[in-house]
RNA sequence: GCCGACGUGGCUCAGUGGUAGAGCAGCUCACUCGUAAUGAGCAGGUCCGCGGUUCGAAUCCGCGCGUCGGCUCCA
């Protein structure tokens, strides 16, 4: 969830909602602790450390409770007080959250308190007038939230809400998440059979494509493919179990051993493999292995689609966007320190180029860099994390790239550029990443032959285009609602005999298309053909090709375009032409 | 993993203690049809799993598995 700025027109109503919302609670939960309460993107929420668990059925009992408070109409006034003060009236109230929250405050800062018909709260505000001004609110559900965000800390239970000005607004909104839910991508999937899961058989978070999906995902990768090699880059293959030592000598054991799975154990040769979960130390042992290499070999490209296996918590997958078996558009450029901001441009048009292809222009750059949380999440070595991050400073601000900054999100052996997009849900995702590693290399002991004949080490920009190909394709049947350009979709025709004497002709007409790499179905059965149009309609198909019999004495075919409807009748080629410039614009 | 919700035929869902239902899909038959559903008939379910309460459980309780919404984590 995003915070919402200061200046959101939304944000007080939203804030004195969860302040409201939190009054409510205090009466009907005696004994409640608050934590914290902000206003959000939509809505608010408020996370309470309850005496008793809360069930998502107590909601309606606490906004009628609110809503009796907002009749009220009680005044919302501002306290400004003293530390000690306000630190003695929060332990007085045995709020301890507040208290911490007291405590952290910096020196100098104004300590506020806002009252409400006899509750009060700390906060910084600013509120709404009274409680009656809490506009058109709706409690949508209880989750778990851990206290200051750390898995550390003890789990409190938050409620979110939305809140709106009007009855209207508040309708919309509900709607637009009914809307939302018939776009997301694992209903899509479904319907239009694209991808399963069998959790219970193949595994969780463990996709498995249909003829359809599987055409959506070569199509994806073929299209990458061919962009990356107009751009000098080289494809290669490595296998899906790497020996443990591997990953123990470039830091993955030590700083990523939660996320791989577990080891698979050769007892006879006293060797233990893994699923690879990361392609990094395969290219560069294939960069060590393949020959001593000199600064003239540098930018090495070394690109790979390569499927890897990362157990993430069961809790943390979602559909095709957080998936244990993920395909990345991966690629490692071998490159000399001062070829980094250049290579680094490069694949920043790559990422245009291809991110303007499907139309992808939402999304924002993070800066994701190192944050100081406790050993083991990054490897350990400050003077090449200051150099790798001054480097991808230098790169984002050459290229004029406008981007935020993220402590704590950088991967474990350098700072990341990602591109983040957000689902149908509103959740952000990182698509294409860019990163600076001047860890990996040197743990591995790559090298190159400078030209003063020096050994040297070389940087290795890890970079993805579109992340992952289930992630990005379930991003993009969210994007286009599954109604995929023609380029992109999986079956481009469907031709339509209207009764069976039109089958052969039908065939012979596919037959033609197939001539010209176009994807064609037919559809034979001896069905109306009302009936199989719904049916393409339905399944999203860009072109209905009708033929019935004063087509073929015509010698044409009648043409409707998905979501538009009759086209008229045409002759095959022109037919042809028509569907080549498609996908030429593509459209 | 944690908090909450949910789990009924291929799909969408109804059924809250008394012998399992609907629509769509499927199968069969008839119709050979001109731009978003032709009609009739038939078949299909260990009600997620295991245990418990009860004369009796899809329904109540416990545990497990899975899905969904959050948290944490992430391509």
């Amino acid at each position: 969830m995003m915070k919402t700025s200061s200046q959101d027109s939304y944000h007080s109503l939203r804030h004195s909602a969860a302040h409201l919302m939190a009054q409510a609670v205090g009466d009907l939960y005696p004994g409640v602790q608050y934590a914290i309460g902000p206003p959000i993107e939509d809505g608010f929420y408020y996370d309470f450390d309850l005496p008793s668990p809360l069930k998502e059925d107590d909601l309606p009992r606490i906004e009628a409770r609110m809503r009796e408070l907002a009749a009220l109409g009680a005044p919302i006034v501002r306290r400004e007080m003293t530390r000690e003060a306000a630190l003695e009236e929060c332990s007085r109230a045995g709020q301890s959250y507040k208290v911490e929250l007291i405590r952290d405050l910096p020196e100098g800062e104004p300590i506020t308190f806002y009252d409400q018909g006899g509750w009060s709260d700390l906060c910084r505000g600013p509120h709404v007038a009274t409680t009656a001004d809490t506009g058109h609110f709706r409690l949508l559900s209880v989750a778990g939230a851990y206290w200051r965000g750390s898995e550390a800390n003890k789990m409190l239970t938050r409620i979110y809400g939305t809140a709106w000005n009007s009855e209207q607004e508040l309708e919309d909104y509900l709607k637009r998440l009914e809307e939302a839910k018939a776009r997301d991508h694992r209903k899509i999937g479904k319907d239009l059979g694209l991808f399963v899961f069998a959790a219970e058989q193949i595994g969780q978070g463990v996709p498995l494509f249909l003829p359809r999906g599987e055409m959506l995902r070569h199509i994806m990768e073929s299209y990458v493919r061919d962009t990356q090699t107009r751009y000098g880059y080289q494809h290669v293959w490595t296998a899906h179990v790497v020996r443990e030592d591997l990953y123990r000598r470039s830091g993955h054991y030590d700083n990523y051993a939660d996320v791989m799975y577990p080891p698979m154990v050769d007892e006879d040769a006293g060797v233990t493999y893994r699923l690879k979960p990361m392609n990094c130390p395969s290219h560069m042992t294939l960069y060590n292995e393949s020959g001593l290499k000199s600064y003239r070999d540098l930018p090495l490209r070394m690109a790979e689609f390569a499927t890897l296996y990362r157990y993430e918590k069961s809790g943390e997958l979602t559909g095709l966007t957080r998936v244990r078996s993920l395909t990345q558009d991966d690629c490692h450029i071998f490159c000399t320190e001062d070829q980094v901001e250049e290579e680094f441009g490069l694949a920043l048009q790559l990422i245009h180029e291809v991110l303007g292809r499907y139309g992808f222009t939402d999304y924002s750059v993070r800066l994701s860099l190192r944050g100081d949380e406790p050993d083991g999440k990054y490897v350990a070595d400050d003077e090449r994390w200051t150099r790798a991050t001054a480097a991808l400073r230098r790169a984002l601000d050459a290229n004029g790239v406008t981007y935020h900054e993220a402590t704590g999100e950088a991967a474990f052996y350098g700072p990341k550029a990602d591109f983040q997009t957000r689902d149908v849900l509103g959740r952000e995702w990182t698509a294409s990443t860019i990163q600076v590693d001047f860890i990996q290399p040197s743990r591995l002991g790559c090298r190159y032959i400078a030209a003063d004949g020096s050994e040297q080490t070389p940087v290795v920009l890890h970079r993805a285009v579109t992340g992952s190909t289930e992630r990005f394709l379930g991003l993009l049947i969210e994007q286009y609602a599954g109604a995929f350009p023609l380029w992109l979709a999986p079956v481009q025709v469907m031709l339509l005999p209207i009764a069976d004497a039109q089958v052969e002709y039908a065939s012979a007409v596919g037959a033609r298309l197939r001539q010209d790499g176009l994807r064609v179905e037919i559809d034979s059965r001896s069905e109306r053909v009302g009936l199989k149009i719904r049916e393409a309609e339905m399944q999203k198909i860009p072109y209905m090709v009708i033929m019935g019999r004063r087509d073929i004495e015509a010698g044409v075919v009648s043409v409707r375009r998905r979501g538009e409807g009759d086209l008229g009748a045409m002759s095959v080629e022109a037919l042809i032409a028509r569907l080549q410039s498609d996908i030429e614009s593509g459209a």
